[in-house]
DNA sequence: TGCATATATATCATTTTACGCAATATTTCC
DNA sequence: GGAAATATTGCGTAAAATGATATATATGCA
């Protein structure tokens, strides 16, 4: 069965727009525009009334929405059923993390999780932690891993994994803590996140404005500057403990010390219907 | 979207046999059993229990008969309701009638209908007409040209066209019906069927048994072979209307006369709620 | 047991279909 | 009026599906 072109309709009548629309599909505007028109021909009804500035669903495509959602929930249906049928889990999950938690612990978990069900699929995707959430939240992955925000998201499933203490860190052979003048010294941070409000905070209650040298996407690029002597950053343990270049760097006893991370697992609530996604979340544990 | 798949596989699970489940969808067998291997790695169960002689439905099989037949009706369903929303009726209807009528009354509704609805694809098979009703029961054509039988079989609609007599005819310059001795005349008649049945009554109510000569399928066949002086037939005078052959045949003038042929339309009942199979039946009256 | 038949499947050449890239046309914004 | 954005089309290529034929295997009958 074909369920790509219901996908990708439904796809475009939630953007409106065939090259977003297309990139969520991972096949080229002309291919989703041949799609759609292949769609509108065998219907007979135009789904979407557009020039060349904007796309909007007509009346028709409102119905076939509706028809498109409810097919593809079904053909999901079956697709589990036949799954509890033979007792076999296949299919695809696609996930998200940092580089480093692909090399800790994901790498442990995703070797027993593929040993358990050989014939589930790993889609993989890294980058920044900080958006763990929100891309599961976009419905982009299924599942990511990243630290636990304050308040969770309503709807958001969260499973923790460790703890790791979020540690000041300089170059090696810097000068101590104590010695440390804050508001003179370059602050390697990240630009957005969890990490960053609460070093903000950390700041705020010392009542020192910081003098901050560069701020990063990802934790392994804090690590960088930092061990090449730009300055002092703050990172998860962990990524320290992954990272080629622990040696180059040593975390500072810095008073009062930031909260733990949470790291863990996120996921949307009712994904965790799903066979595939329930699966992979008791696994752990 | 692509259906064919599912209804290949309803077919299949409906008659359990490659080659005629291949025959019913238009493709040959090799695509048949490729096509439902796809669907067997897709869904990742075993659907057909099958060796080199036999083909049985799984459990995990009869889970998805069920949702294949689900999804082809709301895939129906869909189309319809765009169909009233675009208020222009697109698809395909299968038609079924012998070729005298696909001669006479048919290509004139057909051009009709044609002109109400171009984007309506009609898909005219020519055969017996005796095997209309059979091959509407069978669910092979969505509509058929033939003679109502005495009961109309449950489920089944007729409309009537016109009626026809059921007429005896000769090759030209036979002798008169008064002179004619029945037990001695060869008689060209159909295999089976509503003509066949109403002549062999004929015979008895007059106590007769007829010389058969021949009995063929097709009432052109009929007219031919008397129009070449084999002997006496019996077709619908419709029939002669368009028969090539009129005039080297002759109606006999016989007592008593057969109960004229009620020639019309059937379809299923429940093929009425179609839109399309619905506006073709209603614009006949 | 062995041969003929039926029938699902594998192989291979061919046709059909889908795709991506680049170019095009059209709309909107400044 | 020009520039940017963006859906669409043409065209060459790659992939997929198909049909004809061959093959393997199971069944029935002598």
């Amino acid at each position: 069965m074909d369920t790509r072109v219901l996908k990708q309709f439904v796809t475009l009548a939630e953007c409106l727009h065939f090259g977003r629309a297309s990139e969520t599909s991972h096949v080229s505007p002309s291919a989703l525009s041949r799609s759609i028109r292949r769609l509108e021909t065998e219907t007979g009804a135009t789904l979407f009334e557009r020039n060349n500035r904007s796309v909007e669903l007509t009346r028709a495509g409102h119905l076939f929405l509706t028809y498109a959602r409810d097919a593809l929930g079904q053909w999901d249906s079956i697709q589990n059923l036949l799954m509890e049928e033979s007792g076999e889990l296949r299919g695809e999950i696609s996930m998200y993390c940092s580089v480093t938690a692909s090399y800790s612990f994901l790498f442990e978990i995703l070797t027993r999780f593929r040993h358990d069900h050989p014939h589930v699929e790993i889609k993989l995707h890294t980058g920044d932690p900080e958006d763990a959430v929100a891309r599961v939240l976009a419905g982009d992955e299924d599942i990511s891993i990243g630290a636990r925000p304050g308040r969770l998201h309503a709807g958001l499933a969260f499973k923790l994994i460790e703890f790791s203490p979020l540690v000041f860190i300089a170059a090696e052979g810097q000068p101590g803590p104590d010695a440390r003048n804050w508001a003179e010294t370059p602050m390697i941070l990240s630009e957005r996140g969890l990490a960053r409000r609460r070093v903000d905070e950390w700041f705020r209650s010392l009542d020192v404005q910081p003098r901050i040298y560069a701020q990063v996407a990802g934790n392994e690029a804090i690590v960088s500057m930092v061990s090449l002597g730009f300055g002092v950053g703050v990172v998860p343990r962990i990524v320290l403990e992954n990272s080629p270049l622990s040696d180059s760097v040593c975390i500072l006893d810095v008073k009062p010390k930031l909260k733990d991370y949470e790291v863990g697992l996120f996921t949307l609530e009712k994904k965790l219907a799903s066979p595939l996604i329930s699966a992979f979340w008791q696994q752990l544990k």
